[in-house]
DNA sequence: GACCAGGCACATC
DNA sequence: GATGTGCATGGT
């Protein structure tokens, strides 16, 4: 945290957000499975449907790893149909399942226990998870100390001014975690209330008032509204 | 009826 | 390296 300036912005953000929004409890989910199915569901989809979906692998008691390997292809497509994009995502999260366990005996807490940067790279190598999915399992699901970026990250930025909401992903994630305190519980809620600002009052300028951080970044806007990245 | 929602892989230029 | 497209459903 070389530069105070930056990190003290940063918190005095996380200030208002927490204030206005209070505490989320980030990531709704029973198990550190469950929420990795999540990450995976959620994927350009809206969460009151991964809800649906999650709550129909839990009727059938297909959440565990090794049966959705084996479960019938149609029967699972079924069950994923309410999050969108259900053929896809059935790939994809038997790819999830297989790795965790082929490589961790199906056992999410032995996978939490390699290092965060060696558990990246192999999340990441699994067809269907890129940064996002693979920084919300490792954070969400590991309880590792990795900031996630999400597009209302990047809209959020780029509103306000805070930071170049188009850099690449990578950038945007050791930027956040070079300036703010290693702390898992910490950067959780973050995210979180980034989503939550997003979704609010960072989606179009009619949308602006109220937005709890207008106070503290009057004259860090942008000149011209941004269109999202 | 367009547009968006807690992305990713792949093709093409 | 940037840009475009397919993937699917449900709410606004």
């Amino acid at each position: 945290m070389e530069n105070m300036n930056e990190s003290n912005i940063l918190v005095n953000i996380y200030r208002r957000l927490e204030a206005h929004f209070g505490p989320t409890g980030w990531w709704p989910g029973d198990s550190p499975f469950e929420v990795a199915v999540g990450a995976i569901l959620t994927q350009n989809t809206a969460w009151v449907n991964v809800e649906k979906a999650i709550a129909n692998l839990k009727e059938s008691e297909w959440l565990t790893p090794e049966l959705l390997i084996t479960v019938d292809d149609d029967a699972l497509h079924e069950a994923l149909r309410p999050s969108g994009y259900f053929r896809l995502k059935t790939v994809r999260l038997r790819n999830f399942c297989r790795y965790l366990v082929e490589h961790h005996g199906g056992c999410m807490e032995t996978m939490a226990k390699l290092p965060v940067e060696r558990l990246r790279l192999e999340l990441l190598a699994i067809q269907g998870i890129g940064p996002e999915t693979a920084d919300c399992i490792l954070l969400y699901a590991c309880g590792k100390p990795v900031f996630v970026i999400d597009a209302y990250t990047r809209r959020v930025l780029g509103r306000h001014g805070i930071a170049e909401a188009t850099a690449p992903y990578e950038a945007l994630r050791h930027y956040f975690e070079e300036h703010l305190t290693r702390d898992e519980g910490f950067w959780k809620e973050y995210h979180a209330l980034f989503v939550y600002v997003g979704k609010d009052f960072c989606r179009s300028r009619a949308r602006c008032d109220g937005c709890p951080l207008r106070p503290l970044l009057r004259g860090r806007e942008p000149a011209a509204w941004p269109r999202d990245p």
